[in-house]
DNA sequence: GGTTTTGTTCGATATTATCGAACACGATTT
DNA sequence: AAATCGTGTTCGATAATATCGAACAAAACC
């Protein structure tokens, strides 16, 4: 993004590869794996590793002597997310939006060409409590992406589908720039964002943008429903409930120095 | 704690560095307080800030030019929580009892001579948010960590006893082996560990372990209360939900292979 | 507009990470 | 039980590469 022209250190940069080697389908990995992985000498991402497991990074599960992510990153993702004002103010209408549609509501920031989940709840149903605070998804197919960027200023907005990739994620994901454009147009003018099977087959989503006092768009959020407890007629209706939610908090963000994020 | 005679990685060690210097009370720091907190020239820090920038573990404050953690933790801390069941397990059982007594409920597991939290739950009034999921506190001056240690085998216990420093966190923490000891012989007696402003003054705690079909802790769980709302007379009551919960979820815990922390 | 603090650039030096082969360990198999 | 397979670990030589300090540039401050 920057034209700050910095130098990689390489064995940082390959550290950190190694860390995002784990996945939800490959949650424990051994030496050669990983060496596999990211196509190093097993002697070299030993040392790696090593480094990691002795700061916390990655464990060693000692009954199949494999590696998984260790609890340092869990403690350091805590005070990344305590840096927020924004999920402490918007917490509580959170709480009560959940309430009041008894369906899963997230909030996000964006960061790059993703948005990044900081809070999500849970309806009383789905008792799934992963904690997928952390997840990212893309901008262009999210109705928080979309709720986002509708609200920026439109240099920006071209800026952005300029240089984006719109990869196709369903059927349903918009993937021509002038549709999208079209689309935000449309997000602006009723106030929230709709994502109907754009990210991800079975699932709708409102969305509404977070607007600092200059108007500046810092976050989203969303309510998001299973296709089928989510007729067209109920898409309105949540929507004007998330536009209305978020106005509420937005009004609450009288940030005066920095949480621009 | 291994004889592994393991070799650090320099570069590596000292980009994990910069991220231990971010901490609550400094969640922003630029190049040269960072360089200043770990006694590397500003020029060499740069490389590795720029590496950590570049791959989402640190992000710049466009306003001030600063750094702070990046979202990324956010994202691989995700990971690391949901490689535990446990948590998956213990959710609903949690949830009752923090209905059960409109507490905080905490579910931690044990990390060298610190218990990190995993799960927190807080009580209706109190609207802190899984915020501190991932904090550590030490094991010998909270019920957590008492009610973990008290179900291990003996010579497991004798050498922690012998390697641990027992910091005195409060006038209460207990600092003397022997009393330590004897305290841990009355949890297994009673059942339920409690700790009466040992880690914090105006905090009082009661905590159970998780046992896994071996009988052996695999983690702990805890009601924690401020002094006000928690007479002696609560204590016992709570200590006996504390008990009973946790026994549920152990009998729920059929582990068999992994999953032991 | 001048001054101070802060972040960035640059190239020479020597530290230091890398590499591959050989070793040791455990698990699984026959 | 023996043997094999795969895995992780050790080791020293090599060359790559991170480090360093000073000089430069750029904001922030007054």
């Amino acid at each position: 993004m920057a034209n700050k022209q910095g130098k990689l250190i390489g064995s940082v940069q390959r550290a950190l590869d190694i860390l995002d080697v784990f996945n939800a389908r490959n949650p424990e990995l051994g030496t050669t794996e990983i060496a596999g992985a990211i196509h190093l000498p097993k002697s070299t991402v030993a040392g790696l590793i090593y480094t990691l497991e002795v700061n916390g990074y990655l464990e060693q599960n000692p009954e199949n002597r494999k590696y998984r992510l260790g609890y340092k990153l869990a403690e350091r993702a805590g005070l990344f997310l305590n840096q927020y004002d924004l999920r402490r103010v918007a917490a509580p209408h959170l709480l009560a939006l959940r309430d009041a549609c008894n369906e899963s509501v997230n909030l996000a920031l964006r960061r790059g060409s993703d948005m990044v989940y900081i809070e999500r709840m849970h309806g009383t149903n789905t008792l799934g409590f992963r904690s997928e605070i952390g997840k990212r998804e893309r901008v262009h197919s999210t109705a928080l992406g979309k709720a986002y960027l509708a609200f920026l200023p439109q240099p920006e907005i071209l800026d952005f589908v300029a240089h984006h990739d719109f990869e196709p994620l369903t059927q349903n994901t918009i993937t021509d720039a002038e549709l999208f454009l079209a689309d935000l147009a449309c997000v602006r003018e009723r106030g929230y964002a709709i994502d109907d099977q754009e990210n991800e087959l079975g699932g709708r989503c409102v969305a509404a943008p977070l607007l600092n006092f200059d108007g500046r768009p810092v976050a989203a959020i969303s309510i998001s429903v299973p296709l089928q407890r989510m007729p067209d007629t109920r898409v309105a209706e949540l929507g004007e409930l998330v536009r209305r939610t978020a106005a509420k908090i937005s009004r609450r963000l009288g940030l005066p120095h920095e949480n621009v994020g």
